[in-house]
DNA sequence: CCTCGGATCCTT
DNA sequence: AGGATCCGAGGT
């Protein structure tokens, strides 16, 4: 906890994120988030601060929102107040980060879905790492890399909780970020409710195949 | 209860 | 194109 404390200092212009920040429909939390920085405290008590490079936003009338069917035990943090966490399982063996946003009682929230690190964790085993830059570029593979499971669902991003986000450092172009359709699901294809930081080398593979739309 | 399939990723 | 591997949702 002296760490963070001593790294907020060292960086005043990494302002933190906000609930209130997070208090907006996911389509535009979304685009927002493209350039911020998500930052991970492990175990061992060292900081990996990333860039957020792909994010897809999940919306209450959305059918291929996890809130879509009311509230449940899994999506219950959904419905949480905004600037708080979602993580669930996938396919058994990946686990997928969001950032709840819109007040309690309204399920919508923004996966992230790949971060170009700024500092590499040491301890990774190389087998998943051929590509260093790769090393977080999909969803199930950034929350293996900053060991993110379900013991963080619903904690609010902020240091205490080892897991936060901060805005901007520096200003980023509209024509930057690019939007497109979202990956992995069967309802609701047609929204392009994806996007990413144009030309960087971390966004998830589907994505660079697909990329369409901007200029 | 039982079955189906999923906001994934890696290997054939 | 398929397997790993768990569990929630929805129907019977």
């Amino acid at each position: 906890m002296t760490n963070v404390t001593r790294q907020q200092e060292q960086s005043p212009s990494s302002k933190i994120i906000t609930a209130e920040w997070c208090d907006r429909p996911s389509v535009q939390v979304a685009p927002d988030l493209i350039g911020c920085t998500l930052a991970r405290q492990m175990a061992d008590g060292s900081i990996i601060d990333a860039v957020i490079v792909e994010t897809e936003a999940y919306a209450p009338a959305d059918p291929a929102c996890h809130a879509y069917r009311g509230p449940s035990k899994r999506n219950a943090a959904m419905f949480g107040p905004p600037g708080h966490s979602y993580v669930y399982l996938i396919y058994g063996l990946y686990h997928c980060l969001n950032v709840v946003t819109e007040p309690v009682g309204i399920g919508s929230a923004v996966l992230i879905r790949a971060l170009a690190l700024n500092t590499v964790p040491p301890a990774l085993d190389p087998k998943y790492t051929p590509k260093p830059h790769r090393i977080a570029a999909g969803p199930g593979k950034l929350c293996r890399t900053l060991n993110i499971d379900r013991q963080l669902d619903g904690l609010p991003y902020h240091p205490d909780s080892g897991l936060w986000l901060a805005h901007r450092q520096t200003p980023l172009a509209a024509t930057d970020i690019v939007q497109t359709t979202r990956i992995g699901i069967s309802q609701a294809v047609e929204k392009p409710w994806r996007w990413y930081l144009k030309g960087s080398p971390a966004v998830s593979k589907k994505a660079t195949k697909t990329a369409v739309s901007n200029a």
